[in-house]
DNA sequence: TTTCTATTAATGGTCAAACCATTTAAGAAA
DNA sequence: TTTCTTAAATGGTTTGACCATTAATAGAAA
């Protein structure tokens, strides 16, 4: 119900009063904070301590910090950044696979493109449309890391045509975990390539044909399409190394 | 593709090679580092840096940090602690609102049912049905929070039996933010309970024989109606404040 | 002997003042 | 005008000291 109150840390009460007032709007996006030695008197406090706290700001994704002068303590936007970033630690430490990030994204690409196909409008399909026929040309000019990207920003597209946030905020983080495979496993020739753009359009015209369920389908059995790339990759190299560690 | 590198800011050198530590297992759950003052020895650096170092790794969830003799940095092991304090920083700055999570959280809910019918060895179902034996108690006694933690239970138990850590990591996120609206909006009289209830044995019968489909749509449902007490109780206590703010 | 209490030492938390490294901008030189 | 140099602002680091909290231990009291 509550977090324990802790008296000591000062450097507690500093980032309380920071984050508050970023996240009630009295700080907004881009404001740069004063000088260390400025805030440092502000708060009444030692330049160490308001140091840590800037820190802990920093590290929560609320603050960038910049060198030299004009630098300082940014406001940022809040993005899926941490998400992502504590998704990777359990990937590096071994508490979630390839598979299991596979499998989740799946289902959720499911529920994302059903949701999608009630809600979007005219020119979402618009956008979607003009997306698959980029990702067409992509794959008649051979262009693996085109597609891609637009393969991606077609799902992040349709995620965003839903409304909600979390599915945006989701995707990207499950997306920024699994992409660091893509680039060890994934190495799709021309049939993948026309398979994938096949799925495109397939999910197009499910969202097209206001077919929430089959849309569902498609989403899915594209992801797991690609998943299944990856793991027969991945057999492939398998007795080299475990492919990804240690780049933090 | 890659971070940039920042040279300067030895912290971070210090912070990397603590968290590599961790992850590759050098260092366990549990186990105590050095004090401060040894580390900045055996790092070579001074003891203001080391302590940025750790104050980041203690946001990151890696170490917890005690006062007093016998103190100091432990190893925690990694959890979804994180990812939760971020939904709740976007949901703080209205970037999601509780419609977002709670949809989120349906289709997330339905794949969970899914997947675990598809998956449940006969312990499991064995677990599942103490589970909601255990609510059917609850609700009898009228035990408004003994059902809802029952019913947390259960639903964290789907998530286990589908095997797939992600699911029970999101799950955790989401259910923790979505919680604090349950203390703040959530009041379930006899009726409600009653039907929360058999929303269970509903879920449970569909995992027993093992119906993918019917398990799905059942909690989903269940999560909705959920969803749909919360949302009458906000609009009663609208006019009154917006609800939830100011508790870091 | 057992139990309570006070002391002590280990450890994190804070403070202060100085210096270093990086970056931008202003001014000087070409 | 363009390019180079210099200066100032700002974050990063160091050192050494002192404060506050806590667990263990020694000692007093029962």
């Amino acid at each position: 119900m509550f977090r324990e109150a802790s008296q000591n840390r000062m450097f507690q009460d500093v980032v309380n009063q920071i984050q508050d007032a970023i996240l009630d709007g009295r700080l907004k996006a881009g404001d740069v904070l004063p000088a260390e030695r400025e805030l440092k008197q502000m708060f009444q406090t030692s330049r160490g301590t308001l140091r840590e706290a800037l820190r802990v700001l920093e590290e929560r994704g609320l603050l960038e910090i910049r060198l030299g002068v004009r630098g300082g303590a940014r406001v940022r936007s809040i993005g899926s950044d941490q998400t992502s970033e504590t998704l990777a630690l359990m990937v590096r430490s071994r508490k979630v696979s390839l598979k299991h990030l596979a499998e989740f994204r799946e289902g959720m690409e499911g529920n994302v493109a059903s949701l999608a196909t009630q809600r979007a409008k005219t020119e979402d399909i618009d956008r979607l449309t003009a997306i698959v026929d980029e990702a067409g040309r992509c794959m008649q000019a051979s262009d693996r890391d085109g597609f891609i990207g637009a393969d991606k920003r077609f799902h992040l597209a349709l995620a965003e045509i839903t409304g909600n946030p979390v599915y945006i905020f989701v995707f990207r983080s499950i997306h920024d975990n699994i992409h660091r495979y893509y680039d060890h496993f994934l190495s799709m020739d021309g049939r993948e390539l026309s398979e994938n753009q096949q799925d495109l359009l397939d999910i197009l015209r499910a969202v097209a044909n206001r077919r929430p369920d089959e849309a569902r389908i498609m989403a899915q059995s594209h992801v797991h399409r690609f998943h299944r790339y990856m793991e027969a990759r991945d057999l492939e190299t398998h007795r080299n190394d475990n492919g990804l560690r240690g780049e933090s």
